[in-house]
DNA sequence: ACGGTTTGTGCAAACGTTTTAACAAACGGG
DNA sequence: CCCGTTTGTTAAAACGTTTGCACAAACCGT
């Protein structure tokens, strides 16, 4: 049927053995057999069959990412992209595929990891953030196969890891606030269960309490990282008899909910309420008024994520060591914060 | 290392054929030895090494997708999310994996395609959208390998393949701008040699040419699927002496451009320019105002697509049939779409 | 009771590579 | 000129499956 180093080797009155070897510049192969085998081997249009070569290797030269189960709801999409643009494009620069993989359901989503794992079918996973006790992060632990999480995992600090100094991040994003003059300062967050949402908040609290203002537990609401939980937040917080002058919400794509909520309702932004958010995808600029976002550097997380793992797959697993990497985020001020009303309380 | 067929075989007391067999269900195993075997591999945890399977069964039950060159440019990601999500979820429910390939020059892109199909690495390939005379499909046409077009192909349209009618949703698009009394209609169209490009042209032409409508060529601006681009058409086209006072543009992204561009200039939506878009990504009906866009169910595109594929991938290469797949489109009417002014001209 | 069919299982070859061990030829130093 | 290296090549086993062929046992109709 097609081609196989055989034919090659018959054509060139060589054994296969030596074909072989000229494919991976073996030290000890003559230039001139060498030469010889590559012309036969461009005259047959010969290419590797990778099966078998993975057969042999016990390796595929290819990882997959797993992308958490709700796919179609977190983090809406724009943010996944470029994560896996980062990482698609650092995978190729180091020879390998990138095998995508998602569950419906959270018992698929494991399911769909252990076909691939099990069946040697790639060679490291990208787990792209978690929940608080993830499923999949057990198993591949338990396992131990080797796997980077785009994120943080609250159980299992030794583990290798790409993320953004979520506290940090938000600590930075309320100061700014701060800085601007508000005391009143209110945060739209993800789902409780995800590291993710966890973070932000901590950072958010940290700040406040630092400056001495006021948490107020009314002003705060936990959500989803969809349009409607910013949306539904407006509702809540601008009926209430005080009303914070600065927000933090915990994605651009929620901020959208935000904003369309405030539209409704009457309210100006950034006169009336001044937001920052976090993420900042390309919504973030295209927005009206243009959102103040704490920009992650998505790619570069992915790329990162990517690098490491790689890294990780080509060393031997007792010399393995776990690394975490704090990719850098900066805020981009754009024009829905402004400074705080002179009129406190 | 890890348990084989041959450790079941053994412990089970059968040779590694049968073991085979009853993984395949075979029909001529007898209950009970099957019962033993699947038994004995739950206790030691057998997994069946895809690799070694691939190589004799010359299939791999994975599907690459291929992103066009520049994916970090081209209808900015939200799109493709969404395609991907949908070849994803189909391929998961046929058992196939999903590879993601791109490059970063058109040379990389057939070059990264080549080593996939070369390699037998996938069975299928998906190609999203198409240049003119798009190289890798004239690679994988000539090679004969099973791939769908998301998209058109001009040379080729004996091809599987899954798109719009995008002339026909242009169409559409027009029609409506004209029954809402619009006859100065303006069009912002994408790169000219992608054939989506084409094609939205042409069925904007052919609806005013049916009405009777004034075809400007300053009025018919050509880019990128770049937010830039619509922003750059608005600087030309509303310092004419004459404007449109309604505009179709390819693509949502880019209309963000031309609201952003409009706003500089002082203009409102819908008040001084009417507009349709399409793609209907999340970001239409966020923006503000929300934008009247076509949808094109992008994620249906997608999974339809990977059906296709699958399909024609498990049929006898003689018995496979060009079948091309239209998912119908539906325009959302939001509010960037209004009646004309009365004053014309 | 016998021949023919059906049912259940095993043997061994095949898939296309890599790699270890062995070996022949050429080389080089005394 | 002989022996120990170095250099270039090969034969064969291995990777973990599937599958065609062969074969024994059980069954069935006459």
């Amino acid at each position: 049927m097609s081609v196989t180093i055989k034919d090659v080797a018959k054509k060139a009155g060589v054994s296969p053995s030596t074909v072989s070897r000229v494919l991976s510049n073996h030290p000890r192969i003559s230039a001139a057999t060498s030469r010889k085998v590559r012309e036969i081997m461009e005259e047959l249009g010969y290419h590797p069959n990778m099966m078998a070569k993975s057969l042999v290797s016990k390796t595929t030269k290819s990882i997959c990412v797993i992308l958490p189960k709700p796919a179609e709801e977190l983090f809406l999409n724009l943010f996944f992209m470029e994560l896996i643009r980062g990482i698609v494009a650092q995978a190729a620069r180091s020879g390998y595929d990138v095998l995508i993989s998602s569950g419906a359901s959270e018992a698929e989503e494991v399911e769909a990891v252990a076909r691939l794992v099990n069946g040697r079918r790639v060679d490291g996973a990208v787990l792209l953030y978690s929940r608080k006790d993830d499923p999949v992060v057990e198993f591949l632990k338990e396992r131990n196969f080797p796997f980077v999480l785009v994120g943080r995992s609250e159980r299992h600090p030794d583990i290798l890891s790409v993320d953004t100094d979520n506290v940090q991040a938000a600590y930075d994003a309320a100061r700014h606030l701060i800085s601007l003059g508000h005391e009143r300062i209110g945060f739209v967050g993800g789902p409780p269960n995800m590291v993710v949402s966890i973070d932000r908040m901590h950072g958010y609290r940290k700040a406040l309490e630092e400056a001495g203002l006021p948490l107020r537990s009314d002003w705060i609401v936990e959500g989803e990282f969809l349009q409607d939980s910013g949306y539904r937040a407006m509702s809540l917080l601008m009926n209430l008899p005080e009303r914070p002058s600065g927000m933090l919400v915990v994605d651009d794509f929620v901020t959208f909910g935000v904003i369309r909520g405030l539209n409704e309702l009457g309210y100006r932004i950034p006169q009336d309420l001044s937001i920052v958010s976090f993420n900042n995808l390309a919504l973030a600029e295209l927005s009206s008024p243009p959102i103040s976002s704490v920009d992650i550097g998505s790619y570069h997380l992915g790329y990162t994520a990517s690098q490491t793992l790689i890294r990780a797959v080509e060393t031997a697993p007792e010399e393995r060591m776990p690394v975490r990497h704090i990719i850098p985020h900066r805020l981009i001020v754009r024009e829905s914060s402004l400074y705080a009303p002179l009129n406190k309380a």
